[in-house]
DNA sequence: CAGTCTCTTGCAAACGCATGCAGCGAGGGA
DNA sequence: TCCCTCGCTGCATGCGTTTGCAAGAGACTG
């Protein structure tokens, strides 16, 4: 109950009258100890606080139960909520999170990376992140499984979880269609990201099968400052689109800030606003952004699925992508 | 640069033609390497694409340069930004950050310091938790630093790092009263936490140096849904109050959407409202929320600091509160 | 040239645990 | 009764580092 310092399986063996190895035997699952001896050691061990070291065990084994997560930023809502569901999800399994902040350059990653390979992580998942083959071979060299999450790789072989981003924006365009909308804009995130490629590349197709083209476009590189910017160049003009898919929801709440706080729009009827993600507060009464929504839910429960099978030994592939549904709110 | 598998310090001692010590020494900043060697050593190496393994240098000296994380949720906005800053922090210092997720019972967090003290974290910062002090005796017992954030203990002794959060609610109270209210009501976070009690006491305070009481009083928990369920008993109702203070933006958030979408009140008019923290949102036009602002970035600064001193070995005790100011927006 | 001092370097012993191997005892079959 | 089997247990080794200690190599002094 109370102790000291460090107590040891060494401790535990003397105040149990066994070896070491028995207590060894007792703290790992399908060891062969009799019930006897194993009360013995698990009576000692709780009077004396102990438990077992998980860094000593990682060095043996070569398994040190932690997954590193790097990822870029926290501000977009839906990390958080990533974050948050994959350390219960791996908790669950009997691993941790090391978190590792992106924050900048795509340089950094290179960087990041090899500190975490430092602590003999069993296995990383980049979220948001395009790390380059070169690195992704690096990793599997070191014989570490990873896992792109919410970004995917060209180049086959590398995993990746991602939703149906083409069909999300597909089903962007046809609900502005739909709404009667001909004068319709994009606001692209970052272009190095293949969920921006894939959301963007779905939308123009959707709008292609309407017979109609792209309005305008600007760029806001998934940052809110950037994306309130690209707000102002594309509506502060009376010619201005009707409707607009803004390629998260991040931006959209920067993009509905600068329609209706400076430009005096109404949305949705001066200029329709859909998002992408279903982050929470999408939801809230303020803003009730209609949105394209990906299941975090589902997109973590993959990864973790993925992940662990691949730190099993069992060859994967990528998971197809998640499906995504239209969430109607009273933006669009 | 390119390899399999693992490449210890023996490989890169043999190529080098050094022995084990010698390496060893190169990635020691501060012993004692010729530079002839060093050299040797470091080309070696890199020719193999060795890192030093941390986890058996944590084993060795006991340090593990890892920094356990414990929160509740990372709905409230307030703490993916905490989380951020901290882990930036805490790399710039060479150490990471292992988060866990305690999102359940008070009992949970026995079990989780448990684990978290298996992993031989250098220190702990349990952010928003109330940990018991016997918890607390039990890290302090094993050796490991634990700083309290945004939450303190009432037992001496513990190290906490929270803001000046009397001198807020007080400061609530005195810009509610500057503003002619005298109906003023308060929605209460959880009432177990300190933050709660401190802005209360300093909110009452502040009531009463203007001879005022309170007019209504509700507890959301700091939770959204009971936050807007309490919003709902306070003002769906003739006789309610024309002011509010909410223990905190992600609340306020909640009761806003409530006053203006269900009940069709108008804020300020109706009813002024204000939050505590000053999360980001807090500054968007579409709430453009009043607010007691937390200085999130000089919480995790102070809290980096002392967590380092105590790991140092430096004696450190508690900081002042950390000051907070008014934020004056438009909701109230 | 001997004596000292300073800088480097290798040796070997930890750190706390897991695990193959061999030995022990008990139980069962012949 | 003897032998074999099987379930437990302890011994010893290894995981990849760091670090005190002592010895070697120069460099410098007198």
């Amino acid at each position: 109950m109370s102790h000291a310092g460090k107590v040891t399986s060494l401790d535990v063996a003397k105040r149990a009258g066994v070896s070491r190895s028995a207590v060894s035997r007792v703290f790992t699952p399908g060891a062969s100890v009799s019930e006897r001896t194993a009360k013995k050691v698990r009576d000692a061990a709780e009077a004396l606080g102990y438990r077992p070291n998980v860094l000593a065990r990682a060095m043996l084994t070569g398994k040190s139960k932690i997954i590193g997560l790097v990822v870029a930023y926290l501000d977009n809502h839906f990390y958080p909520t990533v974050l948050e569901l994959l350390s219960e999800a791996l908790e669950r399994e009997g691993y941790h999170v090391l978190v590792f902040m992106a924050a900048h350059t795509a340089n950094d990653i290179e960087d990041i990376v090899s500190q975490i390979l430092d602590y003999q992580v069993d296995g990383l998942v980049l979220a948001s992140v395009a790390l380059s083959s070169d690195l992704a071979n690096r990793c599997r060299a070191s014989g570490v499984p990873v896992v792109l999450f919410n970004r995917k790789l060209e180049t086959e072989g590398e995993l990746a979880v991602v939703s149906d981003n083409r069909m999300g924006g597909r089903l962007a365009a046809e609900h502005l269609i739909s709404l009667g909308r001909t004068r319709i804009g994009h606001i692209a995130g970052w272009e190095g990201a293949s969920t921006q490629r894939d959301r963007e590349a779905g939308f123009m197709e959707g709008l292609r099968a309407a017979g109609l083209g792209l309005f305008a476009r600007e760029v806001g590189d998934y940052r809110l400052p950037r994306a309130k910017d690209a707000a102002r160049r594309m509506f502060d003009t009376p010619d201005r689109p009707d409707a607009v898919f803004v390629a998260n929801d991040y931006m959209a709440f920067g993009v509905m800030d600068v329609l209706r706080s400076e430009l005096r729009l109404s949305v949705p009827d001066d200029v329709a606003l859909i998002g992408f993600d279903d982050v929470p507060s999408a939801a809230w009464p303020a803003y009730s952004l209609t949105t394209v929504k990906q299941d975090a839910a589902a997109m973590v429960s993959t990864a973790v699925d993925v992940l662990l099978s691949e730190i099993g030994g069992t060859e994967v592939s990528s998971p197809a992508p998640l499906p995504v549904t239209m969430v109607r709110r009273t933006s669009a």
